[in-house]
DNA sequence: CAAATTAACTGTAACGTTTCAGATTGTTTT
DNA sequence: AAAACAATCTGAAACGTTACAGTTAATTTG
């Protein structure tokens, strides 16, 4: 029984003939519904069973059956059903980035979704945007994707040392991958920027110009990347001598007014710093206008380290010192973990850290 | 039979006494399945397809058998499955935002998709992205779409006076939304922001300001708003007798190498432009720093007005002249275009416009 | 009071897929 | 030649939902 099956047994009485849809009278005979594998059936003289285990590639599936299945499902442009596939087996094909609306607005976002459905684009994931306020309810769409086992694979940035989403996600064994390290003993998939050596090769860096009296504004304190940044700038400040000028309750995600007024109000103490540090390209505008508004001139009686997300500050102002944070980087790297998370690949495999890179002074 | 049912028939033979999963032995019993139509008709006695009806506030149901089973849904947490009604109806709940990764950086991506979930939040849609070069083939997404049913809406970006999409989706009668106007002659759902009000004001503005020679940094010339800008340029230049100062090739999106470049050359001219008018925040910023590459300072030797997705160009150049598009408002109308449009409104009444509103001089 | 009508509920089938437990060959072993 | 095996192929059932065509019992009609 080698070559014989040529479509001598056609028709298959039992499972009825390939039930002969109605053709639309519009469409003279283009409306060809979508093929399913009962197309495919019927076109090769198989049974179903035979197509699907034939386009997965099962051992028990004679080769030239293989091959002939898949030439014709190729030729009819066949794509399994998701919602059959869903159904049957729980697959949903989907992966899920969970993002606060709260996200740093310069092309964060944007770059960061571009970088995963770049590598989702050649899989048959799709991406579902699951956005939400970080401060109502930062549990809410972890759990309805948990609930409602609605993706196969969970995005999540903005972590804190302590995460209760990924504690949960974690007991509930749910693959995820997180934009930002925690700090609570879990391993887990991550990719990360490392702020803590950006902060403190910024510290170095005005230091080298002579900057003494350093500030930084750092992220929110909940947020993971806040230690990070504290301890590379304590570091920095520990090897060189230089000292701290606290900012008191600011963060990079204070609104621009208060950013510039603070910025300000810094600027006229009569000790003000030589050196600023930000962890946002966002905030340093802000942070620009106010030292500005003091009368202080960049690179002169102060200088500013600046990481950004989108290469735009030193179209403003040349002077600052920039490091560009790839998030589209980040991005692909956290597709690229959360599907071999999906796939079974050890967490501990799947943590990788982007390291600053400093832009060359001025661009074009 | 009023109010006889409670609870007398239980077990329900036929179709199996709701088959009792083995309790997984490490979550000790908390671990009960994702409840279906199947759990509630066992709780209340029914039959499952009174539940489905009566959860559908069919007419055929009695008032009381509703409430009741409205209210074990809601006890349990019941939330229908996806795939079920995917595969039983065809209707996928899905949104899809067909977006180019050649959208403008600043923050306009994220806004966008921040607007539509705002109101998505409150449906059953999720949010499906679907980036793509736009250069390479932009049909590929929308055919993608139509071919595998994933969506049940899509809402596009970018879109041409003559647009392929806008044409094949039409065609094949799928409901969708764009972000822009067409020019083909086909009624269709969108939202678009007034590009010709925003340059007719942005000339009117620079003459009120005593300027005359006037340089407008439009889109690529492919888009519609391309045309647009154009018109209310001209109708501006043609009611003052101002004259323009032609930009050759360079657009909103040539790169800020290249806009900064052209801006200097341009601006070092023997008979250089007095104002500017940009249609993109980004380029804005390339077009500062060729300005002044060139010598000249803004507010003296020349006025600029820009338009801009996120307020960031006054923190910048208080003397920009700036209008905010509103992104997220975009995204709110065209995703409430796109329900709108799947429940069978009309396209005509599913069309909106936002007008330019100027910001105040300077920021706090 | 039989027949028709109505109100309320229900089982079956189907959507497209995969898993399971066979079935049908031909071939090898004993 | 009977029995066992291997290689291929297969139908039935199930996932959760809804449309359809009933069924049942009570009520109205003639």
């Amino acid at each position: 029984m080698r070559q014989t099956l040529m479509a001598v047994r056609i028709g298959k009485q039992a499972t009825g003939t390939m039930d002969e849809k109605s053709i639309t009278p519009n469409h003279p005979s283009k409306s060809q519904e979508r093929p399913t594998l009962k197309t495919i059936a019927f076109m090769t003289g198989l049974g179903i069973t035979t197509v699907s285990r034939a386009l997965k590639d099962a051992p028990d599936i004679g080769a030239d059956t293989k091959e002939r299945v898949r030439l014709v499902a190729r030729q009819l442009g066949y794509q399994p059903n998701r919602a059959g596939v869903r159904l049957r087996t729980g697959k949903t094909n989907v992966i899920a980035l969970v993002l606060s609306i709260e996200e740093e607005l310069m092309g964060f976002t944007s770059q960061m979704v571009f970088g995963i459905s770049e590598v989702l684009a050649g899989t048959q994931y799709h991406l579902v945007l699951t956005p939400h306020s970080h401060q109502r309810d930062p549990m809410m769409p972890v759990r309805y994707i948990l609930d409602t086992g609605s993706a196969d694979g969970i995005i999540i940035s903005r972590v804190a040392p302590e995460d209760q989403r990924v504690a949960l996600l974690t007991e509930r064994g749910f693959p995820f991958a997180t934009h930002g390290r925690t700090d609570m003993g879990i391993m887990h998939a991550f990719h990360d920027f490392d702020n803590e050596s950006y902060v403190y090769q910024a510290v170095r860096k005005l230091i080298a110009r002579g900057r003494t009296r350093i500030a930084l504004l750092p992220p929110p304190s909940n947020l993971s990347y806040y230690h990070h940044s504290r301890i590379g700038f304590e570091r920095a400040l520990a090897e060189t001598g230089a000292s701290e000028v606290p900012v008191g309750r600011v963060t990079s995600e204070s609104s621009l007014g208060m950013i510039k007024e603070f910025a300000e109000n810094l600027m006229r103490n009569h000790a003000p710093p030589d050196g600023i540090v930000s962890i946002s390209g966002s905030a340093t505008v802000a942070l620009i206008a106010g030292t500005e508004a003091a009368g202080k001139v960049l690179g002169k009686e102060f200088d500013l380290v600046s990481k950004q997300s989108a290469d735009f500050l030193n179209w403003i102002r040349p002077e600052i010192l920039t490091v560009n944070e790839d998030v589209r980087h980040a991005g692909r790297e956290l597709a690229k973990a959360i599907i071999a998370r999906i796939d079974g690949v050890a967490p501990d495999l799947l943590q990788s850290i982007s390291h600053p890179t400093w832009a060359s002074a001025a661009p074009v």
